[in-house]
RNA sequence: GGGGAGGUUCCCGAGUGGUCAAAGGGGGCAGACUGUAAAUCUGUUGGCUAUGCCUUCGAAGGUUCAAAUCCUUCUCUCCCCA
C-alpha cells in the first residue's frame, strides 16, 4: 500500500501546522494537486538551511503532486519582514534574474522539472505591471490593518521600527497565492513557520475573491534547528551554499558528517530519500557507531546535491583522512583547495609561517605562528613546531607539498614552474 | 520640526585624559580527552621586516607632551513629543 504524500510528510517530521488538515488528505486522496513554495534569489545558490520546503516538495512531487516553485523576484524587491528583526537589503532587477536561473538548477536536483511535472514561475511577472491604483482597489481592500498589526510577526517588528515598503509585503504574497490559484489551479501554498501568516492571508484573499467554497490550503514545516542551537546550515565561514564553487563537495559531506548525534535521525528524514525503515534502524544506533549513520546521511545527502560521483569521492577522501593512522594520501586531490608556488620559491625555501599565510589555511602571518606553536601545523603530515622552519625542495612529494592545520584541514601547495 | 539616549575590536558589552591593542562573556582557532560527536579542561584570538613599530574605539577636524576618553561639525540608530 502506497503512502500518500501527505502521509510521507507527516512520518518524516515535516508538517508544523496545516489550516485543514482532513480536507487536505481527502483533497490530495483524490486529485493531483497544484501547489507551491515561494524561494527567494536573493543570493545566486541556495544554502541548505533553504532546503527543507523543497524535500517536501520531492515527496508530494513522488506521490503524484504537481509543485510550482515561485522565484519572488517581485517581492524580494520588497524584503519580508516575518521573522526577521531588520530590514532586508534591496536588489535590483539584474540581479534577482541572475539569481533566479542559477536557482532553477539548484532546485533541479530535488525537484524534477520535466515537461509538466512542475513549474518554475517568476512573481515579477505578475507584480511588476500592477497598477497601483488598480491593486489597491482590488486587493487591498480586503486587508485589515488591524488584523495585520495582531500578527505576531509585525509586533515585533512594531518595536523596532517597519516601513511602509515592507508593510506590503503580506498583500503581495497574498496576491501571488491568488494569481497561481486563478492560473494555474494552485490550491496549497507551504513555507516555513515563520510563513504562516503570509499564507493564511494568501488563503483569505482567494477566498474573499473567488468565494468561500474556493478550495486553498496552507502548510508549514518547522523550523529546523540544530541541537547544539546553532542555526541549520550556517558555519562560522557562512553558509552551506549548494553551489560546489562555493562550498565544496568535501566539505559539504563534512558539515553533514559532523552534525550532532541528536540531530541525525531528524536530518536523515528531513535530507535525505532513504526510506523509513532503513531511517529507524541508522537512528538505533548508538555510541560510536551512530558514526554509520552519520557518514550515510553525508553520503546521501551529497549524492543528492553534488551527485554519485561526487559522494563517492567525498566519501573516500574522509576515510583516507580520519582512519587507519590519517593522512590525505588516498584523499581524492581535486578535494583539497590549493594554491600554486612557483618552483623557484620552493628550491629558496618559504618560511613555516609564510607558506601557511598564503594558503587560507591561516589568515595572517600572526595566526600561521600561533598555530605553529600550538602544534597544529603539519607539513606532509609532520608536525612542525618551529616557527622558524623553512619548507624547501625537499618537502615536495608529487609536485606538492601537503599542509594540514588542527586535525581537519588540508590545503595543498601546488609547485608551479 | 523639538527633546533625550547612543554608535568600542568577529558579536555582546566594560572602559570616560596617560598603566589601552582596550576588562568580561560569546564565538573562532589550537591542544588534551574522544566517536571526524557532545560535554569538559588548557592555551590563544588586530597587523608587522617584532623586546620595537603600525593600524583600530561611527566620520572629519581641533585642544593636549599624551585622546576610545575633552571640544566642534557631520553622520547613523533608538526613544519621547509634534
Amino acid at each position: 500500500m502506497a503512502k500518500t504524500g501527505l502521509e510521507v510528510l507527516k512520518e518524516r517530521g515535516f508538517i508544523s501546522q496545516c489550516t485543514d488538515m482532513d480536507a487536505l488528505q481527502k483533497l490530495m486522496d483524490n486529485e493531483r494537486v497544484t501547489f507551491y513554495v515561494g524561494v527567494d534569489p536573493t543570493g545566486k545558490s541556495l544554502h541548505i538551511g533553504h532546503m527543507v520546503p523543497f524535500f517536501a516538495m520531492h515527496h508530494l512531487q513522488k506521490a503524484g503532486h504537481r509543485p510550482i516553485a515561485v522565484v519572488g523576484g517581485g517581492t524580494s524587491m520588497i524584503g519580508d519582514p516575518s521573522g526577521k528583526s531588520d530590514m532586508r537589503k534591496m536588489l535590483t532587477i539584474e540581479q534577482i534574474r541572475e539569481n533566479a536561473a542559477s536557482l532553477k538548477d539548484q532546485l533541479g536536483k530535488i525537484i524534477d522539472f520535466g515537461e509538466g511535472k512542475a513549474l518554475m514561475v517568476n512573481n515579477y511577472d505578475w507584480l511588476g505591471p500592477l497598477n497601483y491604483l488598480e491593486f489597491l482597489r482590488d486587493i487591498g481592500i480586503h486587508f485589515s490593518v488591524n488584523r495585520m498589526l495582531s500578527f505576531e510577526s509585525y509586533k515585533q517588528r512594531l518595536e523596532k521600527g517597519l516601513n511602509f515598503i515592507e508593510f506590503n509585503y503580506q498583500l503581495l504574497q497574498s496576491y501571488d497565492f491568488l494569481k497561481l490559484h486563478q492560473d494555474h489551479g494552485c490550491k496549497m501554498q507551504m513555507g516555513g513557520d515563520d510563513q504562516w501568516g503570509n499564507i493564511v492571508a494568501g488563503m483569505e484573499l482567494i477566498r474573499r475573491v473567488e468565494g468561500a467554497e474556493a478550495e486553498a490550503y496552507g502548510l508549514t514545516f518547522p523550523l529546523v534547528t540544530r541541537a547544539d542551537g546553532k542555526k541549520m546550515g550556517k558555519t562560522e565561514k557562512g553558509a552551506v551554499f549548494l553551489d560546489p564553487e562555493m562550498f565544496s563537495p568535501y566539505e559539504f559531506f563534512q558539515y553533514w558528517r559532523n552534525v550532532a548525534d541528536a540531530d541525525v535521525g531528524k536530518f536523515l528524514k528531513f535530507f535525505t530519500f532513504l526510506e523509513m525503515d532503513e531511517i529507524a534502524e541508522l537512528e538505533s544506533l548508538e555510541g560510536s557507531e551512530i558514526n554509520k549513520a552519520k557518514e550515510r546521511l553525508a553520503y546521501e545527502q551529497t549524492k543528492i546535491i553534488h551527485g554519485k560521483e561526487e559522494a563517492d569521492k567525498a566519501l573516500e577522501a574522509a576515510k583516507a583522512a580520519f582512519t587507519s593512522g590519517g593522512g590525505a594520501g588516498a584523499m581524492d586531490r581535486d578535494a583539497i583547495p590549493s594554491v600554486d608556488v612557483p618552483v623557484t620559491e620552493i628550491e629558496a625555501g618559504i618560511g613555516i609561517m609564510d607558506l601557511f599565510a598564503r594558503t587560507g589555511l591561516c589568515g595572517s602571518r600572526g595566526e600561521a605562528r600561533r598555530l605553529v606553536q600550538q602544534g597544529g601545523a603539519r607539513v606532509n603530515e609532520v608536525q612542525i613546531k618551529d616557527i622558524n622552519a623553512v619548507i624547501g625542495a625537499d618537502s615536495v612529494e608529487d609536485g606538492e607539498i601537503l599542509l594540514k592545520a588542527g586535525k581537519k584541514r588540508y590545503f595543498r601547495v601546488v609547485v608551479g614552474s
